[in-house]
DNA sequence: AGCACGCCGACT
DNA sequence: GTCGGCGTGCTC
């Protein structure tokens, strides 16, 4: 049998089906190949009975990781984002399984018989072995070991006296480093009220994609529970995505409780050992639920019932690298497939899903009550051009600085928030309007007190601090806006004695930083947490009864289509954060425009309002969901080579357009970044309705492809999520 | 991606 | 003379 073999290695030049001499084996398989002079692992995505090469090299099958219905969404995802096979397969399979290791390879892992008593089982080691009846108490207490600690921890006599009494029983177990104890159910009847009841019905009842939209507080979790629930009955299973951020211990322990090892957890703070458990627990149908950020839709589940996205407007959905892919479609794709319903969570849905909801291509569920008495806070929005007239200079509003005074006064908490990083402080000369910025990347540098020198968010390079305008001499030379920095000075200037806490993507580098702030601030260390939004996702700190957000008007001046829609969400989760429980929360909000829609329909969290608003201008203005934003970055380290690319491909777009119909906006330019990491880069930038964009797309990739600059890279984006 | 082949500069 | 620089080309 001839196998057609796509090896493990991520090049253009080698995508491409290699023929091997292999066993008769399913589409899907893992083989090792030799290839070139190299062992390489590979997967079969053909067979046929003869091949025109001579001499094939033989295939050597290990087993089987990607289904059929895997392969269908490769083939499909291949098509509609152009990438690799090789890209594609990896989503499917663990890191582990692409090393070259012996996939068979277990560890013996030793648990205390639990069918007798655990005093019986020490009488039967008998009290002469001390050594034995230690490691029988640790063994017990730790439910299970491996064989291989148990030996180093005790030595190997007293281990094999043990197993030659029969006190324990023995399990060959796939290598992992922290094996889950045996977890109790904590089975609580879930009591729903009539509209989680209704909400479940409908959709276990229905089929297709469902779009729940419900307030802070209505209670979709327990929603979400109960639909898996019952899909689990009907011997189904089931995918739940949140966003990584969201994917709390908390989170996960009241997965844990209601499901027990039914559940996997796909996160990225797994290693490469326990990634590949939870895989194959999900593989072999031992776990049914997956539960997982956005890579966790490619599951190795059979049978799907429901897919979950919670809080579905979440960015993290786009993954804006290497493979480009939307997490919605990919769960659309494989929810059909499955003949299963997909569910969409959102207070603050995406633009384009709640259209399409109103449109009646998803079914649309709303959940207007909030399960737990109290009322969502009371926003205020605080003028700020306003204390600027009465000579208030600081960050803070007179109303938002007595509020703090009082809540510190009253032993409780404070979040105050800032739109984001990328707003920090730049540095600009206030003489001449020079603006310091990244000789590689051209973005301007922020200034970071704490080491007192100016970086390059993008390319990390560091400058050292400017004391006079390199253009004009000048010393007049200041920071711009502000940074969650400043807001701790200037918070400290006014309360000299106030605990802070202050995170952003600085103080959250390493991985375990974000939990440990948060952990941190939940324990009471602090009583202010200055943050960017990343402090706004999901967690309930029930001591925070005042959110203040700085300068929320910030994003809305950025140039980005989608800035008044993220100011709603940011505000809308944001106070979602004040007062939960019994005490009551308070929101204030300052902005140099009041008047703006986005405030006014945040203030009384009217999102029907705001969507109706925001929609018409997305009609007017001809953005997306009506339209599709399509740009062509080209890159190279000579300019010369990329100008001719993106002229070559500018005039092949221009041809298309002149073949089929009208685009909204066609333009090849520099690229608002012209340097990047050494590499001069340029754009093509096209808008395109819907039914132009299924019709072209796919000659886009291929102009792309066909002429991409010889010294550098080509690749499509569509809605990119920034235009940097 | 590797790894070979291959054709020019400075070393025991 | 030859060791080794990394440019180009191939892997069933």
């Amino acid at each position: 049998m001839v196998l057609e073999v796509i090896v493990d290695i991520s090049s253009s030049e080698v995508d491409r089906a290699f023929d091997y001499e292999g066993v008769d084996c399913p589409i899907g398989s893992r083989v090792v190949v030799e290839f070139g002079r190299q062992h390489m692992i590979g997967f079969v995505i053909g067979k046929k009975e003869r091949s025109e090469y001579a001499n094939l090299k033989k295939a050597k099958y290990l087993d089987t990781p990607i289904n059929e219905e895997q392969l269908a969404l490769m083939d499909y995802m291949r098509k509609a984002y152009n990438l690799r096979y090789i890209d594609v397969l990896r989503l499917f399979v663990p890191a582990k399984l692409r090393e070259e290791r012996d996939p068979e390879f277990t560890r013996i892992f030793l648990t205390v018989d639990d069918s007798r008593p655990l005093e019986e089982l020490k009488s039967i080691v008998g009290d002469r072995a001390k050594k034995q009846l230690e490691a029988l108490d640790f063994i017990a207490a730790t439910s299970g070991q491996f064989l291989t600690l148990l030996v180093g921890k005790f030595g190997a006599s007293a281990i094999n006296g043990l197993r030659d009494k029969g006190v324990l029983v023995e399990s060959k177990v796939h290598e992992r480093s922290a094996p889950l104890g045996t977890l109790k159910k904590d089975k609580k009847p879930v009591v729903l009220t009539p509209d989680q009841q209704i909400a479940v019905e409908k959709i276990v009842n229905g089929k297709g994609v469902f779009l729940l939209h419900g307030v802070t507080g209505s209670g979709k979790t327990e929603i979400y529970e109960t639909v898996i629930e019952k899909f689990l009955e009907q011997g189904k299973t089931a995918i739940m995505l949140v966003p990584e951020i969201s994917l709390t211990p908390q989170m996960l322990g009241l997965f844990r409780a209601r499901f027990g090892e039914n559940v996997a957890i796909l996160h990225s703070g797994l290693n490469a050992a326990e990634r590949y458990d939870e895989w194959k627990r999900l593989h072999d149908g031992e776990a049914r639920i997956a539960i997982g950020a956005r890579s966790a839709i490619f599951a190795p589940l059979k049978n799907i019932g429901a897919i979950i996205i919670d809080e579905e407007h979440d960015t993290s959905y786009l993954s804006e690298s290497n493979p480009r892919y939307d997490t919605k479609v990919i769960a659309k794709f494989r929810a059909k497939n499955n003949d299963a319903v997909l569910v969409l969570g959102s207070a603050t849905p995406d633009m384009e899903t709640y259209l399409k909801a109103t449109d009646g291509e998803y079914e649309l569920i709303t959940l207007n009550k909030r399960i737990s008495a109290y009322a969502l806070p009371e926003m205020e929005i605080v003028d700020m051009t306003q204390e600027f007239r009465q000579g208030n200079r600081g960050l803070f509003s007179k109303t938002l600085e007595e509020a703090i005074r009082e809540k510190l006064d009253k032993k409780e908490q404070v979040m105050l928030f800032l739109n984001r990083r990328g707003y920090a402080s730049f540095i600009r000369c206030k003489e001449c309007g020079y603006i310091a910025k990244c000789e590689d990347c051209d973005i301007s540098l922020t200034y970071h007190k704490e080491d007192n020198e100016l970086k390059c968010h993008y390319c990390g390079r560091r400058y050292r601090m400017l004391t006079k305008c390199p253009n004009c001499g000048s010393t007049e030379i200041k920071q711009g806006r502000i940074g969650t920095e400043k807001v701790v000075d200037e918070l400290k200037k006014l309360f000299p004695n106030v605990r802070t806490l202050r995170m952003d993507n600085d103080t959250t580098v390493r991985k375990d930083g974000y939990f440990k702030i948060l952990n941190a601030f939940s324990n009471g260390e602090a009583d202010v947490l200055v943050g960017t939004q990343m402090i706004a996702k999901g967690h309930d700190f029930p001591n925070v009864t005042l959110v203040g957000i700085l300068e929320a008007d910030q994003a809305l001046y950025f140039s980005d289509y989608r800035s008044s829609e993220r100011t709603f969400q940011l505000i809308t989760q944001v106070a979602g954060r004040a007062g939960r429980a019994d005490k009551e929360g308070r929101v204030i909000l300052q902005t140099y425009a009041p008047k703006h829609y986005v405030f006014r329909f945040g203030k009384s969290y009217d999102y029907l309002g705001f969507w109706k608003k925001e929609i018409n201008t997305r009609l007017v203005t001809k953005f997306p969901p009506y339209t599709k934003i399509v740009r062509v970055l080209l890159t190279s380290l000579e300019e010369d080579d990329v100008v001719n690319s993106t002229r070559n491909i500018y005039r092949g777009i221009q041809a298309l357009e002149r073949e089929h119909g009208k685009f909204v906006y066609l333009g090849a330019a520099r690229s608002p970044v012209t340097r990047m990491n050494g590499l001069v880069r340029y754009q093509v930038m096209m808008r395109l309705v819907p039914e132009e964009f299924d019709m072209i797309i796919s000659d886009v990739y291929k102009l792309c492809d066909e002429n991409k600059p010889k010294k550098g890279s080509g690749f499509v984006e569509i809605n990119p999520q920034s235009l940097i």
